[in-house]
DNA sequence: AGCACGCCGACT
DNA sequence: GTCGGCGTGCTC
């Protein structure tokens, strides 16, 4: 009894089968429509089989077949499968996360034609003087004249759905549906545009990685911020595209910038798509669709855009390829960047990782010859690198955080009418609402933490579960009306320099200032034009903005990011200080960059500030060899929690005890925990982990591959919410 | 994840 | 007497 094997959206680990419908014929990586359980679901098929292991009456018949075929290109299909395993995670799960939403609800696959705008007869013998007196109108028929217009593209030209319709009312515009031009890149491709000159460094990059660019082959680009990594990429992308060949570059969450995105539409002679947050569903899918028929050239996208299938893939890129935004935080927890890697492998094509700051792992690959390095050490253009310096703060009065040191320098780069960047990375207005009389604090009860003031929206807010409440008038504990803020928040950070500073514009950039679609645009366009002098904000202000006026930069708190218990918490310092320090001071102005720190003799801001980030890098890797830490050893973490903070440890002990007595169980293997999360308690839910590290990652794999079916059997595992991590990266 | 079944508390 | 709370179990 032939029988198929179905996927299905669920967290199970197992397939399901069904039997042959009458009439169609699925296919692997297609989808049908199957009844499961009271409803109707639509799975993946994974496999063909004579038989199954269930008596053929329990088998139900798929439904409905709706690809004809597989959705999937074979090596795209080869990395899913290999990552259902690696991950541990469900089959149904990974392989939909794969697909865009209109797929997984089970829309065709095809184009879906675009409707367009276009001018009738009418329209176009009728004078535009004609609508004087509607002048929205008169614009939209005057666009119309010069060409259709795709109905996704009117708010792009300014011009309003109303307006079209009004003249549609009036016979003189119509809609059609057309479909996108299908007409082939490569027949006319060609580079356009400014290109700049190579300096020796780039150029050799360009010729090392031109020269074996027809095979797979991880190339790490370490670049130091302005050595022009972009310029870079382009030359590279000129002679895979003029081959024919198809580029996908994945960008940082917010990396993804319009200047980014127009040097490569500017570049070349051929479509460019961008999957971005704004994009709607069916745009989505159009993308995915272009680039699996070879419609498009290139695609860039962030994290998730690494699953858009390619009918000529020939090289990727991974911008930034040491941010953490290319790790998925929940569910299906994938490092974009290392299946990035394996896709490059399964695809016979050459990657590239470019970072001013590479990750650990990455330099260490490229140690073991796995990855080949390459170095772009010279700033291009005229740039200087920035003076920096550190502050002592010990024993020194503080303004809200900020020494009189500092503030002298403020003043000098405003008065030389420069721009300053202070980062601080907590955001609101203080990180806690003291009473003054009896010492009581107010806290979430929901994760044990610290409310964080909000001033402007008179509000507390639970940074961790996002709970707010107002602000009280009197302690509740004592009744005083004396609650003082503690701490120092950008608000505040931001109040106080306006009183200190009152003819100067300022800018806050963090979470909170940007919540609002388009707000971080406004605020950066507003920075570029000079209209603010003093930019305040958090991390999210570290990444990829190039201000050219900017001459210092400030780390208000440097040992808040020292001293943390995640051991990855250096590397992330070293990565923000050096990232912050290369946007100090462009376009020839001498940069400054100013730490305050109450450990000025720390060794790491020691190499780091004299030797730079690669020496900084070498001493991390050194200790973590010396403790058996990654990328020495590998990680998977288990992490459970409860309602109860009882079972949750329960569970992970019970899972520990499974762990040591299983045969594949050997000394290497270093359990730590169960122990409470580093956040213990969040949304009222309490939180415990298990960290298994071991020196072969192959040896951890296979014993959490033997030991996972056995967890299901343990009474506890229903009653907790756990999930596994491999390579975690916040531990 | 959904969805049904099932067995105990506050309502017309 | 019923509506509905969410614990438990199953989905080819």
């Amino acid at each position: 009894m032939p029988v198929v094997h179905v996927a299905l959206p669920v967290p199970l680990a197992r397939t399901f089968d069904y039997l042959y419908p009458d009439h169609a014929r699925p296919v692997i990586g297609g989808r049908v429509r199957v009844p499961f359980g009271q409803r109707n679901a639509i799975g993946i098929v994974t496999g063909l089989s004579e038989g199954s292991t269930l008596p053929p009456d329990k088998l139900k018949t798929i439904n409905e077949v709706l690809d004809e075929r597989s959705l999937f290109p074979d090596s795209l299909w080869r990395i899913l499968n290999w990552a259902i395993g690696y991950y541990h995670y469900p089959a149904g799960e990974v392989l939909f996360h794969a697909l865009p939403i209109l797929l997984r609800q089970g829309k065709a696959a095809e184009m879906t034609p675009l409707w367009q705008w276009f001018a009738t007869e009418q329209g176009r013998v009728t004078a535009l003087d004609t609508l004087k007196r509607a002048p929205k109108q008169q614009q939209a028929l005057a666009a119309l004249l010069s060409g259709p217009l795709y109905r996704h593209e009117v708010a792009e030209h300014a011009l309003a759905e109303g307006a079209l319709q009004a003249l549609r009312a009036k016979g003189l515009s119509d809609l059609r549906a057309a479909r996108a031009d299908g007409a082939d890149w490569r027949r006319d491709f060609r580079v356009e545009g400014e290109r700049l000159r190579l300096n020796t460094e780039q150029a050799t990059a360009v010729g090392a990685i031109h020269g074996d660019d027809q095979q797979f082959a991880v190339w790490l680009l370490a670049g130091v911020t302005g050595s022009g990594k972009t310029e870079v990429y382009l030359t590279v992308l000129e002679n895979i595209l003029s081959k024919g060949k198809q580029a996908l570059i994945l960008v940082p969450e917010i990396g993804l910038t319009p200047q980014t995105i127009s040097r490569f539409r500017e570049r070349f002679h051929a479509p460019v798509d961008v999957l971005h947050s704004g994009l709607n569903d069916s745009e989505r899918l159009a993308v995915w669709l272009k680039a699996r028929s070879g419609e498009t050239a290139i695609v860039i996208g962030t994290r998730s855009a690494l699953f858009t299938p390619f009918a000529r893939l020939g090289i990727i890129v991974i911008d930034e390829e040491h941010d953490s935004s290319y790790k998925q935080h929940e569910g299906w927890r994938y490092h974009a960047r290392d299946l990035a890697v394996f896709r490059a492998r399964e695809e016979n094509i050459p990657i590239i990782l470019g970072s001013a700051t590479p990750a650990l792992e990455s330099l260490y690959n490229a140690q073991q010859k796995k990855y080949r390095y390459l170095t772009l050490g010279k700033r291009a253009g005229i740039a200087r690198p920035a003076h920096e310096q550190l502050q002592d703060l010990k024993g020194l009065a503080l303004t809200n955080g900020m020494s009189q040191p500092l503030l002298h320098k403020m003043r000098t780069h405003l008065d030389a009418g420069n721009q300053v960047m202070l980062f601080l990375n907590r955001r609101g207005f203080a990180p806690a609402l003291l009473c003054h009389e009896c010492g009581w604090i107010a806290e979430c009860p929901r994760c044990d933490h610290f409310y964080t003031l909000h001033q402007q929206q008179r509000q507390m807010r639970c940074h961790h579960c996002d709970s707010q409440r107002p602000i009280p008038d009197q302690c509740p504990q004592c009744g005083s009306t004396q609650l003082i803020p503690v701490g120092l928040g950008t608000e505040q950070l931001e109040e106080t320099l306006a009183s200190l500073f009152p003819s100067t514009p300022i800018t806050r950039i963090d979470r909170d200032t940007t919540a609002r679609k388009g707000a971080l645009e406004f605020h950066l366009a507003q920075v570029h034009q000079g209209g603010a002098r003093i930019l305040i904000g958090t991390q999210m202000l570290a990444k990829g903005h190039h201000f050219r006026d900017v001459t210092l930069v400030s780390l208000l708190d440097v040992d808040g990011a020292l001293f943390s218990a995640d051991f990855r918490s250096a590397e992330r310092f070293a990565q923000l200080y050096t990232q912050v320090a290369g946007r100090a001071g462009r376009a020839g102005k001498q940069g400054e960059v100013f730490l305050q720190t109450h450990h000025p003799d720390h060794p790491l801001l020691q190499v780091l500030l004299h030797d730079g980030y690669m020496a900084f890098a070498q001493q991390a890797l050194a200790e973590r060899q010396a403790v058996s830490l990654p990328p020495f050893t590998s990680h998977i973490l288990f992490r459970a929690e409860d309602l109860d903070n009882r079972q949750a440890a329960q569970f992970l002990e019970r899972l520990r005890q499974l762990l040591d007595a299983s045969p594949l169980r050997d000394d290497a293997l270093w359990l730590m925990g169960p122990i409470p999360a580093l956040q213990p308690k969040r949304g009222g839910r309490f939180r415990w982990q298990l960290l298994l590290q071991h020196p072969s990652r192959g040896q951890l794999q296979r014993l959490v591959a033997a030991s996972l079916p056995l967890v299901d059997t343990l009474t506890q595992a229903r009653k907790v919410k756990w999930s596994l991590d491999v390579d975690p990266i916040d531990i």
